[in-house]
DNA sequence: TATGAATGAGCATTCATTCAT
DNA sequence: GATGAATGAATGCTCATTCAT
């Protein structure tokens, strides 16, 4: 019966709305709160449901935060996979990834996203979980260490440096703590900061 | 009485040699556990004394928290002011601070530090209680941002790179996960690992 | 309209045919996983239908079981009656009822019947629910009582013994923990355990 | 010091006696109520305690009732080691053992131990847990089975009944289902029900 | 002062039951 | 009728904090 596809997706489709519903409101409350101090109960108050029915969907907590970072991580891997794909240098690619992450929603997003995976309450679970996460992290690595290859390749990068160094350095830049001091603390606009971290690093580690 | 003072500060003496042990037996545990998986339980267990006996010294758990976090800034900022008065260029001195943060006893208590410190669970009880905290934060900010700015006055750092965010790069060099990726996945020595860190860094901020 | 009885019967008839396959996967479940492991998820799973349609037969969970209880007393008591009205001695017919109790699928019924009936989660429900529960333990209970009583008149069993006390013992030959402990436990094969339970039972009640 | 002794076994004297009342709520509220509908929280507030509190004594719920299976087991073995060392025949040691099970405050709380015993919700936590309570057991079992051999060997019982089958029937006549049903539904008193079972028993076992 | 037993608010999770479609 | 998503009361357990001794 051809009715019976479009019920389904119909179904289908306010399922995933209400995920991605749930999975937004706890990224508000986990930005405010952190891992511990959210509670099942306030992220389904806050959505307008029943603290079973989040279960519905997330079979715990932790589940929850996983899921959460699994599509922070996916629309980061999308955004920085579009992005070296543009016909630039390598340099100018991780440029743009490097702007890209510190702006709007992308870049809050990535603050979360960072504040949660390297947080310890939740590293603990990460080893029965991390499988999928940890395939989508290994992507973005390399697709960023590529990059930084190609560019040593061409001389612009200093191919003294050890490329998991480097890559290290790139994401540390996005340090939320950082951005913190510098753009809710100082007033320092966004656009200004991510000028000055792209010219230190890129200066960094070019070939002398 | 005379007899009283020596008493005292017997007494004293003794109350503050318990308090550094408790200090010091919190700063293993939570590097163990991180701060919700830290409880009072363990901690005065260790020790070897009464839980309500922590409390004499530290009136809450994020109250002790944030005397470690002094106790650890202090020191910290006696390892910087030392270093930064050595007579050596400012940027050899800013390599040595580097490098000491990285090395041995000093390089763990900083990275405990970070992760305390920018850990949300503790962050939202610094509003209320941040002030001394944050005294000796500006004094280390204002130590090394004083080097910073000898750096640039002598032509070495780049005069166009705001000092907050020299300093902010700096200190993102210290990210305790940063660390934990090179030195303890990769199995990257240390002192390999800031010798890059120390290159990508100055030269990254050097004048052109 | 005529037809419209066959219909009904029909639909009657399928309801009929439903119910008892849910109470025939409550008695799998039940038996598995006892009273309060047992959910209506798993049993309308197993059925293949709607945790929703599973209500529409029985109102509550306890009612579903009651109604387990009801059919497998039912069952019991069709075989109680069969077996009593054969042309036996009142003992050889007591017999028969007991091997059958002890013996393939009945036997497996009888236990969890009793397991059922004796449970403290069950039997709280029981005082609202029981009357045709009730009615049909009287009519168990009076068939066997008479049997006994039969042999009492012919002098096989002792007629000092009280009834309702030969009954019990009767009954508590069923006991579904004797079975594990010798059966599944000892690997006794329940013909051999029957064979001396009938010794000890009817020896014990036997008139001098 | 000597004061250091009584005031600890003070201490451990109210520790024990609080214990003990919790032991004995939790019986009460698990006679009525059955393991399931018990909640720790009634139990603490029938104690007048917090519940934290009773979590200092048990470490969970299940724990909380296998200290009561044990210590009831414990009594209970204690009697039956008691009676049977009498200079009595086996059989007469029995009888005691029996009726002694059948009376009063023991006789409540073996009634209490076998449905908690028995009970399914209580039997999956056993594996790991039984190892003391098992060995217990054991010692019951080996007590009473020695009696019966004993009585095997004057002749009194018979030889062709495997022990292990005895055993079984002397315990399944102390089921609280057979009391509940003779001496509180039907109100024979439990003298008169002990030795209807008495005779029947050990009739029913005596060598021919 | 030191103790550690007692507290109780807080939280994740389960599951029988309901009801809109 | 049939469905299964939604509900929310109930419960076991933890742990920072307090306070009588």
């Amino acid at each position: 019966m051809q009715t019976e596809i479009p019920r389904q997706s119909l179904k289908e489709k306010q399922r995933r709305e209400r995920e991605d519903l749930i999975l937004q409101v706890a990224e508000e409350v986990l930005t405010e709160k952190g891992y511990h101090d959210t509670s099942m109960d306030e992220i389904a108050a806050r959505v307008g449901i029943a603290k079973g029915t989040v279960y519905l969907h997330f079979a715990s907590k932790g589940d929850l935060v996983f899921a959460l970072i699994e599509r922070e991580m996916q629309k980061l891997l999308q955004f920085v996979e579009h992005t070296a794909s543009l016909p630039l240098t390598a340099r100018a690619r991780l440029e743009s990834i490097l702007q890209g992450m510190y702006r709007g929603m992308l870049g809050q997003r990535v603050r979360l996203l960072v504040a949660l995976y390297t947080s310890p309450d939740v590293r603990k679970d990460l080893p029965q979980k991390k499988e999928y996460i940890h395939s989508i992290w290994k992507q973005l690595s390399a697709r960023i260490a590529m990059l930084l290859e190609e560019g040593k390749a061409t001389g612009d990068f200093d191919a003294g440096l050890p490329t998991p160094v480097l890559l290290g350095t790139f994401f540390s830049l996005l340090s939320p703590w950082e951005y913190e001091r510098h753009v809710v603390e100082e007033q320092i606009p966004p656009e200004e900061l991510v000028k000055h971290l792209t010219r230190i690093y890129f200066q960094g580690i070019a070939a002398d």
